[in-house]
RNA sequence: AACCUGGUGGUGUAAUGGUAGCACAGCUGAUUUUGGUUCAGCUAGUCGGGGUUCGAGUCCCUGCCGGGUUGCCA
């Protein structure tokens, strides 16, 4: 790209040069804190850019920090999916891999040390209790009865709780603030919690867990995290991020910023949703094409490349915001362009007979892998008698400005010669099922000696020698550009595309025997395409990742 | 409803009191052995109303609209 001349810029980063400006780092560092209980998308590619970018621009530091701090929900699986994901996409968080779990002793020494304070509780009401105390928007909260008992009556309950001797639910130490605060985070908030469900790596150590709000800004602080960059819904949590960063001897101060995350049209950004879609079997994994997922988006042929280059264009914001599709796409194709072979492939095939053409031989074609990049090199493409050719790219009563193939036209087959169409035959029902044509045999190569001009080139595949391929075809997941749009007692899923995946069988040219499983190709005039892990010995399978611009549909749709 | 926060072309994002710019999308045209790519160009915007100022997208007041917040989730 252009990064030389394009500085980003935002708001983050007009604040952090202020103050470093100002002197006020030595370091940037900044963090991507995922809680291990889903799989990785694209909104948290876009927090990964931002961080981890800015990290990278101002020479700083950036960790990894798996946010587990609620065991019920968090799984080894995911943290191992997540690692895999956040370095596909490039982030590097080198030696600085760490857990919140790491710092649950310093967590729990930080609580004793509120409530010697006198500036924390443990409080017996039940969750119901809780919320009827804690009060509403408009109304303020009123003090737990447990309010006001003594540091040393804290202190051993605290312990107890920790030792496992209260159920589950029964109690909780709570941060002593303001019930009439109208932050309603600032009302008192829950500092732990009792669970005596094992944790993926402390396992039975613990049966008291920290909240989201106890654990965050510490571990920050704990790490040096100089920029704790989150998402707009965090911004009510600042005030308590800060009250336990100014009440605890932390080693540094972090400062929370928080900025608008990503919103895609047709995509869905939330874990507990996209959960639900592999639950319910309305996709075949967390890893299917459809899926707005970054290993979803890998298998559909997605670079890290691409997806980059789509959150810096989408930038930062304070803003809710919905961003166009077609600028993901425009990435995508950009990348790929430049970079990847290549191929022939016949998607909707209609038989041609060249009728003077030799029986039964071959004649061998070279065409470049790519047409601006000779260093690409080249490949060889077998014409025969028989061939394919999309049954698009013919009709019997073509409109005006129909460049391709019709009765009594000449066309290009690319990398190859032309071919003039005498007749067609068609079946009882009037179906074309041949195309009967001649070719020059002058025009080898692709030109005649006469010079004369054909008005289209179109893609092929021999009738005889090629591969099969399975094609999976992908439309977008959700018929709405936002998938929560509904009716009534309706919900998402009934927003889902029925049609969002169609298989099919297309024909390639020979060559692509040779593909490996995750290799892109660009099917000329077609889209571009990557082999799916599906792949085996006997059966190729290509998903298609974007189509190519087509200005003549577009054109002829109207 | 209370508090917080935000409103710039169709979409996304710049402009930090001084010519409203960039990208995507859309539309023209040129080039092209992909109706692809590339290149050139066009269309189109400061939520409304007041005020401050020589000058306001930017500052002030007000109205309208959007988003967030009432978990022992993160």
């Amino acid at each position: 790209m252009s990064e030389e001349e394009e500085k980003p810029s935002n708001f983050i980063r007009d604040f952090i040069d202020e103050e470093l400006a100002a002197n006020k780092h030595e370091q940037i560092v900044t963090r991507f804190p995922p809680e291990p209980n889903g799989y990785l998308h694209i909104g948290h590619a876009f927090a990964i850019q931002v961080s981890h970018g800015i990290a990278k621009d101002y020479n700083g530091r950036f960790h990894l920090r798996f946010d587990d701090t609620n065991p019920a929900k968090e799984e080894d699986e995911y943290v191992q999916a997540i690692k895999k994901d956040v370095s596909w996409l490039g982030a590097d968080w080198k030696d600085h891999l760490y857990f919140t779990s790491d710092y649950f002793d310093q967590l729990f020494d930080w609580a004793i040390h509120l409530i010697k304070e006198g500036k924390a509780y443990v409080d017996d009401l039940t969750p119901e209790e809780m919320r009827e105390y804690r009060g509403t928007l408009t109304e303020v909260g009123k003090n737990s009865p447990y309010r006001d008992r003594t540091p040393e009556e804290n202190l051993e309950l605290l312990e107890a709780m920790k030792a496992g001797k209260f159920e589950e639910g029964s109690k909780v130490l709570r941060a002593k603030i303001d019930m009439a605060h109208a932050n309603m985070n600032m009302r008192d908030p829950v500092l732990y919690r009792i669970m005596h469900t094992p944790h993926h790596r402390t396992a039975n150590k613990w049966k008291i867990y920290p909240s989201y709000d106890f654990a965050h800004g510490q571990s920050d602080a704990i790490e040096g995290i100089t920029h704790s960059l989150c998402s707009l819904e965090f911004e009510f949590h600042r005030p308590l991020y800060n009250w336990f960063i100014e009440n605890l001897p932390v080693p540094h101060t972090p400062r929370q910023i928080e900025f608008a995350r990503l919103n895609v049209e047709y995509i869905l950004t939330s874990k507990r949703k996209l959960l639900q879609l592999v639950n319910e079997g309305h996709v075949r994994g967390w890893d299917d094409p459809r899926m707005p997922t970054i290993s979803g988006f890998r298998r559909r042929g997605y670079t890290a490349d691409a997806i980059n280059e789509f959150c810096y264009r989408a930038g930062v914001a304070k803003r809710e915001r919905l961003n166009e599709y077609s600028l993901l796409e425009y990435c995508l194709r950009q990348d790929l362009e430049a970079k990847v072979h290549r191929r022939m492939a016949v998607l909707d095939p209609v038989k041609v007979t060249i009728e003077n053409f030799p029986e039964g031989e071959t004649e061998w074609y070279e065409g470049p892998n790519h047409p601006a990049n000779p260093e690409m090199g080249t490949r060889k493409v077998p014409l025969t008698k028989e061939i394919y050719i999309e049954r698009g790219d013919f009709m019997e009563n073509p409109p005006r400005k129909f460049f391709r193939l019709g009765i009594g036209r000449e066309v290009r087959l690319r990398y190859a010669c032309y071919i003039t169409c005498t007749s067609v035959v068609k079946d009882d029902e009037g179906n074309i099922t041949e195309i009967i044509a001649t070719f020059d045999p002058e025009s080898r190569g692709g030109s005649t000696p006469d010079n004369r001009k054909v008005k289209g080139t179109i893609h092929w595949v021999s009738a005889s020698e090629n591969v099969e391929i399975e094609a999976r075809n992908y439309g977008q997941l959700f018929t709405k550009t936002v998938p929560d749009d509904v009716e009534e007692g309706q919900t998402y899923i009934d927003n889902l595309n029925p049609n969002s995946e169609t298989v099919s069988t297309i024909y390639g040219e020979p060559e692509l025997k040779n593909a490996k499983i995750g290799e892109a190709f660009q099917f000329e005039r077609k889209g571009y395409y990557v082999v799916d892990p599906d792949t085996t010995d006997t059966k190729m399978v290509f998903n298609e990742s974007v189509g190519l611009r087509d200005s003549w549909s577009k054109k002829a749709g109207k």
